[in-house]
DNA sequence: GCGCGATTTCAAATGAAATTGAAAAAATCT
DNA sequence: AGATTTTTTCAATTTCATTTGAAATCGCGC
């Protein structure tokens, strides 16, 4: 019994913390990872979110690093990156040297960011190509011409309708 | 005036084929390039499928490998993997000796395949940890286990609209 | 002000994934 | 059937984003 009782009476594993809430953090970790993995986003960034997500109090970068193996180097930057997100905030307790970091709940907030800086761009850059696209058709009569004219207008159907569809996310996203 | 002119009497550039024509294959590889990054798919398939839904006919691999800068290999592999996508189709010429290669133009095949493949599966696994977060959540009734059941609860309830999300998009698809 | 641990920075290492190239296989033409 | 060209396969290479680790910087206690 090399270890204080927790005070749920649980298995303590070795670094300290009762099973449960190891598990919990874990499971955490892997529902982020897998929804990083399906928007291209780093894993490591997932982690460190998890694991804030996790923790009912801020953490310290020292206290995070305590949960995951992960250079001290990654976990600064993605603190970083994940606070420019708008994923996490900084809390600074009063009397404390280091920032402590809690996860931004508010989940919609980092979905729009996403539509925004990765979808609405993709959506700005394809007008383009569809403009150049439509200027370059072949303007004949021939069924090759048509072939190549109605898909393009298939493609700027499609492109007109996922464009249309975003204020509508977006909206929907504001009032959740 | 090494070649004779174009149908179009338009420039013809290096490769035998109008400007327009060469103009119009860009801007369409250029958007597919752009979707297949937001996608996360690699840009030779993009490329590949651009070039086959630039084409008014069917095209042949070697023709095709006289558009791009693409290695036989990289041609072949991706061929194949668009044709099992669905994205391209095999068009056997009776009397020709190689297959050739045209666009499915039905772009929500691709879509709806692309939610079930990736977005699906996604929400199947999360499915499962939410589960495991729930049954390792704290079961106290102090401020910070009620944190942590309200972060979960958002979590779940996210997960659970993005869910119903998926039969009412692949309808909508359906549709179209 | 000095020293020490914690954090940040950034160039280099790593690793995953895409691409190539060479050899094998298939298909066509003579 | 043999020769030639096209296509496929797959191991090796290249590429590129992510991660690391060492040095610089910061922040606080002594």
């Amino acid at each position: 019994m090399p270890e204080a009782p927790s005070p749920m009476n649980g298995i303590i594993v070795p670094d300290g913390r009762p099973a449960e809430v190891v598990a919990f953090e874990r499971s955490v970790i892997a529902y982020f990872l897998d929804a990083a993995d399906l928007l291209g986003v780093p894993k490591s960034l997932a982690v460190i979110y998890g694991i804030c997500f996790a923790s009912s109090d801020p953490l310290s970068p020292s206290e995070i690093r305590a949960r995951v193996d992960l250079s001290a180097g990654s976990l600064s930057q993605g603190l970083r990156f994940l606070t420019g997100l708008g994923a996490i905030i900084e809390v600074s307790v009063p009397g404390e040297r280091a920032a402590r970091y809690a996860p931004d709940v508010e989940l919609r907030k980092l979905l729009i960011h996403y539509l925004e800086r990765r979808v609405e761009a993709q959506l700005d850059a394809g007008q383009v190509h569809l403009k150049s696209m439509k200027a370059n058709l072949p303007k004949g009569l021939g069924s090759k011409s048509k072939i190549l004219r109605s898909r393009v207008e298939s493609l700027s159907g499609w492109h007109g309708k996922s464009r249309a569809l975003m204020p509508l996310l977006k909206g929907a996203l504001k009032l959740s």
